[in-house]
DNA sequence: GACATATATTTGCCTTGACAAATATCTTTC
DNA sequence: GAAAGATATTTGTCAAGGCAAATATATGTC
């Protein structure tokens, strides 16, 4: 019965059922995530990896306001103000009035944010980034990435 | 004040601000979902791109029990009976009791279901991973699946 | 065969993120 | 400079998914 079913591929191409690019995305990024909550957790580090995102571009930007950091980790707004809520409590960032514009926050790390990055963050994430990547050379990781981005720009530009 | 807080990077690799592989597939996953979907929704198909992978999955494996379809989209058991509810009130699928085992369900595509895959969602899907991998050539795209296999199963056998 | 253990599905609870409305503050236009 | 429109942040609401508990049924062990 599967053989009718399934509609006579060129055998020259893949099979059927292999997964596709979205299945394959979906699988790829959602097994990356875990990784690196797996590996905060058991450096004691609390951090989802939304966390582990905004911290990130938070250390590389600077002072920022909450939408330029919602945009770069591409976040909505509201879901940013929740974060920030609980980055701030937990002591890894510091919102402040901006001086300029009384509608918009200037957020930076804190001194502790500034080490939880240095100290574990930015190594969790190096670590499994590296992992991840071992069974590629480095001018396949290189070309990985490249790909991504070419296909990032394919769909937001065109459609 | 960037410069300092910015240590010197070999010149040779990236910028140190590029998007690094869990960012990127952050970014490209999201967007080729709100593409598929919308997709889908501008041929008056309302399905998530859940829904979408579900729908896919039953028609390549026939009759499946819910567990087995979770396996395959990757889906927590919970979320699955949730999904299944909807798509069976849409009517693209179907729920009846396995032969041999009263535990399980053995879910089925309908008429409808088959017929919304083979002359919508498939198309749609077909359209937009095609359109985003446009700017590569066939070798690259195969390339990239390569890769994003590897790289999977890297992360799944080790760590 | 009774009992402990494992599995399938469903349900409740919680967190997250998208979207929209509310509020405060610029910015532009006349 | 007042009104209209744009932008930043916050809050409410909702749907989705993960996890754990509940229930029903199989399976393995003695």
């Amino acid at each position: 019965m599967n053989d009718i079913t399934r509609p006579a591929t060129p055998s020259l191409g893949r099979p059927s059922d292999a997964p596709t690019l979205g299945m394959l995305l979906n699988m790829v990024r959602s097994e990356m995530v875990r990784t690196i909550e797996a590996e905060m957790s058991s450096q004691g580090l609390d951090l989802s990896f939304t966390q582990y995102l905004i911290i990130k571009k938070a250390q590389q930007l600077g002072a920022v306001s909450a939408t330029e950091l919602a945009r770069a980790v591409e976040l909505d707004g509201g879901a940013m103000t929740r974060q920030l809520d609980q980055l701030e409590r937990k002591g890894f960032l510091r919102r402040s009035p901006h001086a300029q514009d009384r509608r918009t926050l200037s957020i930076e790390l804190t001194e502790a944010g500034h080490a939880v990055w240095q100290n574990t963050a930015s190594v969790c994430g190096q670590r499994v980034t590296n992992a991840a990547q071992a069974s590629l050379s480095h001018a396949e990781q290189a070309q990985l990435l490249d790909y991504l981005e070419r296909v990032l720009h394919t769909l937001r530009d065109k459609t």
